[in-house]
This record gives structure tokens, sequence and C-alpha cells, in this order.
DNA sequence: TTATTTTCCGTGTACGTACACGGAAAAATT
DNA sequence: AATTTTTCCGTGTACGTACACGGAAAATAA
């Protein structure tokens, strides 16, 4: 252990003795809070150059008597859904932030009802916070959501899907177009002719189709056109219930009776394992599946092998670079990137226990 | 911004008021260099547990006086090699960890030459660090090396590959015997029968194979095994030079000429490129590669098209991993995990973009 | 000129922790 | 009982920064 004197870090004083001024008129200059000649502006600016000052953060924080407020807008979920994930990193997030005076808040929306978002973006302004880190759900709602923010200077950012012509601080997420496209070249590579591909969809009460599912779809059909496989593969769609296992499986025995050639399937949204549990129930190893988000369930079907691959998206990197980047640019002044994809991660069962153990 | 005070934090004086001492008794406990009555000492850590207090570690390293040097020891390279990016990813990690009082220097070794890497490991000594974080290439030079640190205390770490009879403190790398498995995997799937594959090796004068690719290769060959593909396929071997790339191209036009079914190839180190520029060059698009590592080159072939997956470690982690987690245990007195590995990232043209932008 | 305002800037304290110093109380020794 | 030693613990200062306060100097007004 070296207990020498810590190698000399320069400090305000520091710069306030080359420049000739207390470290009061140093602070001054730093954070311009005016009342400070000219001449003695351009000795400290001057200073910081030459000594090439950086602020101690820690010291910055300590001192600092701010406390920051921030607000997470995200839906409800059942345990072991998607959303879970995103929730759970969010208090692990602020747990880094803790010591720069840094508190979360979350409101709650249902997925499917708008209004219910427009209540919980509502809710926020009972008290002001410092800045909102949102799930963009609904287009209008969230437009009339954030305009509001934007009246009382309140910064906000996206993570998982985006609203473009908003003026959002950041944007964390995956391109879903691209992922939907590179689940197709993942799914359809060097399958036969005339193979048909059931594409597993989710039976809503309300028309609601997220912006990520229906951008994965759009991903796909280009794929398809790109390579001109239109004619030569047949797409098969079937409407799977949340929560009727049973119903479910007679509408599979259906499909699959109705078409004899189903040899790769896909989900669009989080739920693959609803189909994967047929397939492992009917031993049926023949089907190539592609789900997204790596849910307890999918894992374990992917590991079993009824899952080929599954594509994710790193829900709690979102999370944690959006609020951090909330404090580097509240609390640090620093620049930040608007809109930063995650990587579109492919997971297969020999590479998925490697992914999930790391712990950065 | 809010302003008023920040919510209560509790800090020593908080639990030298409950405890009914002052804070440097407190100060006693939490560090035990006794001088302590056992009165006091219990009624302190009763005020510690019933306050939940958890020191505020900014506040620690500010006022603290010790000065940690880390040493690292890594291997040389070219611009555009693969440890170019470990070796940045150092100072890049270390500035996470300027204020914490925290510094590393390097030294650096001949890949191929167990002497240099001797005399890297003595250097150390010369003046002694509080932690080593190395790249242990050679077997016994390593274990004479982190031997002798032991004598003196020094903890240390090892990253890229992993002597398991030595204590170090973490490990960081990946499993290269399953990415090996992994790399056949991707490659073989769907190849047709009596197909040839080439192994593109790297001539050495010494005969060293890193166990990195060592072990890579036993991976693949006990994919190949398990899936009983040894009569169904062809192994052909070619070594190139590193840097005639004239030799290698008629080293390759010789294979190719002598072997008509090459239908995929792959490289264990991370010259997948050599192997690509032919490829490109002769317009042969036929053939399915397999490299490691995401050098410029490398992920340039990906995106033409000629590479079809490269296998990516994450240098940037390991390194980070393996400061951070020198720092929580040194400082800090966390515990930290021994084995880690990182995960095995597959690459294609369509997702490498977003896998090299994502900075997190 | 004197009084008043404005501009400018130095001093001091606080943030939560580490640690040196020294003093009081208790214990041991004479 | 007086002295010495040991045990225990409170006080004070420092880390680098933020910010309140108030004072000196300069500018303006009387």
């Amino acid at each position: 252990m070296n207990e020498e004197n810590k190698p000399g870090r320069i400090g305000i004083k520091d710069i306030a003795l080359l420049a000739g001024v207390s470290k009061g008129t140093v602070d001054r200059v730093i954070h311009n809070r005016g009342e400070v000649s000219i001449k003695s502006r351009e000795a400290v600016q001057k200073a910081i150059k030459d000594l090439d000052y950086s602020p101690n953060l820690f010291a910055r924080s300590l001192a600092s008597r701010k406390h920051y407020r921030f607000v997470c807008v995200i839906p409800k979920y059942q345990p072991g859904d998607y959303w879970e994930t995103a929730d759970l990193s969010f208090d692990e997030a602020v747990r880094s932030f803790t010591d720069y005076n840094v508190s979360i808040e979350k409101r709650y929306f249902d997925q499917l009802d708008a209004s219910s978002f427009a209540a919980a973006a509502e809710s926020v302004f009972s008290q002001l916070p410092d800045g909102v880190i949102l799930a963009p759900f609904f287009r209008t709602e969230t437009l009339a959501f954030v305009a509001k923010l934007k009246t009382q200077n309140i910064p906000f950012s996206f993570f998982d899907s985006m609203i473009e012509d908003a003026d959002f601080l950041t944007y964390y997420g995956q391109n879903s177009f691209q992922s939907g496209y590179i689940a197709a070249k993942l799914l359809l590579e060097g399958l036969p002719e005339n193979a048909e591909i059931l594409v597993v969809r989710t039976q809503r009460k309300k028309n609601v189709l997220s912006n990520q599912t229906a951008n994965r779809n759009r991903g796909f059909i280009e794929y398809i056109k790109k390579r001109g496989l239109e004619r030569k593969l047949k797409l098969v769609e079937v409407w799977l219930a949340d929560d009727d296992e049973k119903a479910n499986f007679s509408l599979l025995q259906n499909v699959f009776s109705m078409n004899r050639s189903i040899k790769a399937a896909i989900t669009f949204n989080s739920k693959a394992y609803r189909l994967a549990m047929y397939l492992e129930k009917m031993h049926r190893t023949d089907v190539r599946l592609l789900g997204y988000d790596l849910l307890e369930k999918n894992v374990s079907y992917l590991k079993q092998g009824v899952i080929s691959f599954l594509i994710a998206q790193r829900p709690d990197k979102q999370v944690y670079c959006s609020l951090r980047d909330m404090c580097r640019k509240l609390i640090f002044k620093q620049e930040v990137t608007r809109v930063n994809y995650v990587p579109v991660d492919l997971l297969i069962k020999d590479n998925i226990d490697y992914y999930i153990d790391f712990k950065e």
C-alpha cells in the first residue's frame, strides 16, 4: 500500500494560485455565475487550460446540496414478463448514482390502455421532477405528455421505442426493423423451397401493435422481399391468447394439421415460449423457432433445443444508460448522444449461459 | 432542480450520535483498528445495523491518503492487432478510477518469447505495486512470477486466459473451448456431405500455440466428433505467414486447386482477414468463413460479406472488469467472483454496426 | 468632497470520511 | 498515595468542491 501523498491532483486551489485569485473566484468562473472581472476570468480560464484541470466529481457531489429526482414511466407487468427486467434494472441502476444525490420514482401504466398511460403521465406533475424516463407506448398521449414536460422545462428520455419528432434527451433501444431483418435471415437461411413459416401473434382485445413488434415484422418482410422469397415460402399466421393455454393448444393443432410443411416459426413479441410449449409437447423437433428476449421460459426452451434462436436487446443496459446519461447531462453538464441503438444479440443454446451469467 | 436539503443520508456522525460516542470511535470500529471498549464497539455496531449505514465511497476516497498503483503485463502488438484494444481499454478503464486514487503502469512482452515475458514480470518488482493484472501467456514463467508476487503479498488477476492452479484474484476471459465448439456449429451446420473445411493456421518460428487458440481448436474438433462428422467432412490445413502476403497467396492458390470442395474455412486466431483477402481477390463467394475478434480488417470483410461470422470476446470488458474488481477488493474490501467468462458474441454482417457503435 | 451604489473577490463553513494528536480515565506499578 | 502505563475516546484538520457572506475597491451619484 502506497501511503505517500497522492500524486498532485490539481484542484481549484491550484488554478487559483496560478491565476492569482482566490478559489472563490475560480468557482465563479467555472460555474459562470458572474461577478468576475474580465481580467480575472481570463486568467482563470487560462490556468484551467494550462493545468488541464478537471473537477473532482466526488468532491463536487459531496459538496453539492442539490438532490435530483427522476421519474420513470413504464408498463405494468406480470412476474417473468419482459418489463420486469427493465423495472428491476432501474432499481439497480439508481444505486450507482445515489451518491450523486439521485433518486427515482416510478409510474406504471397498462400496455393496452392509452388512458392509463395518460393518467400515469399526468401524475408525474404532482411534484415536478428533474427529469423523466419513459417507454413511449402511445404516440398521441406521449406527444401530449412531453409537450407539457417541455413547458415545465423538464428533460425526458425515451427507451425501448422512440418517437422521432419529440425533443428527447436520449433514446436507448434496439433498431427493431433491423432485428426483424436479422431474425428472418437466421430463420429462413437454408430452408427448403415451399416451406411454410408460422408467424405467431397475440390476440388483443384492442388493436394495439407495439412499435417494436410492428417494426420487427416489417424488417422480417423486407428480408423476404429482398431475397425474392415471397413465392418460395408461405407465411402462415396464428393468433394465440395470452392466458388460455388450452385454446392455444387446439389452435395450434389445427394450424399444424392444415399446414404440413411448417419448417420454421417466429414470434415478434417476447412470448416464444407459448409455441415452444406446444412443439415440445408434440415432440416436433423439425421446426426452427426464433423468439425475442430472455424470459426465463424462453431461455429454458432455448437450452432444451426447442427454440433455436433468441434475440436479446439488453433491457438492463437501456435503462442504466438512460439514467446515466440523464445524470451526465443534468449533473455534470456533459454532452450525451441522442439516439443509441443497442446491439442485436444472437443467442443460441451454446452461448446463452455465458451471456446470462456475465455480470459486468 | 430540487435544492432542499438532501434526504438525510446517514453518516458516521449519525451513528456516533445514536451510539453515544464520537465519530472518531465510530471510525475506529468501522476500520477495526482497535482502541475501542467492547461496550462502545457493540453500541456502534448496533447503530450501524439499525440505521443501515453504508459509507459514502466518495467521501471516503476524498479523505483517503492512500494511492493505489496497479501494473498490467500484456503483449506487445502491432497497430490494429487484437491486443491494441486491451491496451487502450486499460487507459480508458483507469480513468473511471482516478478519483479513487488509482493509477496503472504497463509492461509489455513479446508473445513469442517466454524470456521476454519473464523480464517484463521481473521488472514489476522494481517498485512494488498494490496489484498486478496480466495475460498469462507462458505457464512456467507465469507460475514463477505469481509465486514471487505471493511472497510479496501482491494480489494478481488474469485475463484473456487462465492458469487454473494459481491463486489469482479474478479471471476474465472467454471459454475458448466452448467458443470453438460454437464456431464449428455455425460453420458446419447445413454443409453438404464431403465438403472440405479449410483450417487456417499461422506459421511460427517457435512452436507456440496460445491457450486460447489451442482450446478453440479442441472445441471445434469436439463438435465434429459429437456430430459424427469426422468422415462426412474433410479438414484441410494451411499455414500462412504473418507478413508475407505474396507467399500466402500462392500457398492458398495451391490449397484451393488441390481441394476443389472447400465450402468453409476457419481461423482460430484473430487473423481471418488474411484468408478473406484471398477469397475477395479470387471472388470466391462460395466459402463460408468464420473468424475471431473485431480487428478493423475483419470487420471490413464481414461487412463486405466475405467473412460470414465473427466471434467476439469483449476485450474491453475483460480489462475494465479486472481493474474494477481489483479496486473493489483492495479499496472497498468487497468480495469478487473469481472466474468470469465473458459472452461468446456472434457477429454477422447485419448486427456488427450496432455492436461496435454501442457505447455503454 | 462625501455618500451611495455597484462591481468584484476573499474568507469561511459545510459535505462525509480518514486519521493524527493528545487528553482523560482506568489500570497497573511503585 | 503517588506515579506510570495502558486503555479508551474526543477534537481537529484535511480531502476538493460549492456557496453564503460580507468587505474592499471602483464607479456613480449627491
